[in-house]
DNA sequence: TTATTGATAATTACAGGTAATAATTGCATT
DNA sequence: AATGCAATTATTACCTGTAATTATCAATAA
């Protein structure tokens, strides 16, 4: 038995990532090290490890000698990443087909129900969930582990700017519809058709996003 | 005017990355920090920091109260990387195709001919060099900050396991062939072409790839 | 001879101290 | 009153010491 505990600067990392993504840690938010110390009560060492590591990972920014502060998402990053994601995710798809099993089908069937049940309810933070189980399921069946390491890689920056595109009018039917799609065509081992409707999916999710965000700062301004 | 010294974990991040695409530091080694500190004249924190940066790069592999190790990268992972690389670098031309100016083209066209003339006096160094300047410029074309960031990831991951497709017989030839039908595409603005052709490119680049490999440890056996 | 256990040595992980640099504030001068 | 300079303060960057953990090696028992 090996019960290896992680690194103290793994898990303030950890901490940390977790605190940026829910929005505790604002973007553009200056890290006093000192506090950040005194209120995880750990040593400046660890810490400055852990900040080094999300710098690396893009959720923070490092200015020599001035410090760390958290990433900003601009909409430009939004407009970039999007189409990229899209792309690696239309290939997860396109790879899903080819390979998933019989029994990998009854399972996604099964959360695409799932999926339809949360959005007949209205339930969106369910959907979000499940949404993000299916997505996941998908990426997991196209098993390239470097494929996965880049959306992942790009999520992160995502979920930085906390993003509720749900919340654009008619949008939760209009994505299951687009989920839906994508499932027939990996039912039917469709896998050109899979690519083009996940890629269909991820640009839509991106012009929902758009009319959300011109609803806020039109609320804001 | 404002002159920020980079900080020394950069430094050392910087320099062990380039030894470690050099070979110098080998793929699977360990490292040990007091020798590194002494070797680099520097002391244990920036050491620490520098491999925590690398870590999250992967190029190196942390195991808890363990150490560091320079990564390993498999066939598979190769098998992985190519067609994510393939697609990533081809919606590259893909766009470049749509932006680029005349300008870009012309300066295209001169990087085109240093590379006909490299390969045709057989030069495989500068070919290399010259190959990779095409490949940033078309990267550089997209104008997407994280298409060219996902692409750079990958590409550390391929540098570690320092490649000579070139060595494959006639693959200069093949390669030079395969960058003129991208760069026939990008010149007649037909943005589908470009991209399927650079996807081409890089497929035969693992091809050839494959090939040289199994020669090696045919001889190696 | 091999396996297991205990002691020793080597090395990582974390803490805290010192030095260097940037930000701030107050004062003086224009 | 505003601006520039200087002194002070605050904070990062780096160094080193100590504790904790793992690996190594020898000795003993099966």
């Amino acid at each position: 038995m090996r019960l290896v505990q992680n690194s103290l600067h793994q898990e303030v990392a950890s901490q940390l990532r977790d605190e940026i993504f829910a929005g505790t840690l604002a973007p553009g938010s200056f890290i006093d090290e000192l506090a950040q110390c005194a209120r995880l009560d750990i040593s400046r060492t660890p810490l400055r490890e852990a900040l080094k590591v999300l710098t690396a990972e893009g959720l923070m920014r490092h200015e020599p000698r001035r410090g760390c502060f958290v990433s900003e998402v601009t909409e430009q990053d939004l407009d970039d990443i999007f189409p990229v994601i899209a792309l690696l995710e239309g290939r997860c798809a396109y790879e899903a087909a080819r390979r998933a099993s019989d029994a990998d089908l009854l399972e996604l069937g099964a959360l695409h129900d799932q999926l339809q049940a949360h959005a007949k309810a209205g339930r969106i933070t369910d959907y979000y969930a499940t949404n993000f189980v299916i997505h996941e399921a998908i990426i997991l069946l196209a098993n390239n582990r470097w494929l996965s390491q880049s959306i992942a890689d790009l999520r992160k920056i995502l979920k930085l700017s906390r993003l509720q595109s749900l919340g654009a009018p008619g949008r939760v039917k209009q994505s299951l519809s687009e989920h839906m799609t994508v499932f027939a065509a990996l039912k039917s081992r469709d896998s050109e058709g899979a690519e083009a409707a996940m890629r269909t999916h991820l640009t839509r999710q991106r012009e929902a996003l758009r009319i959300v965000r011109g609803q806020q700062s039109r609320l804001a301004s």
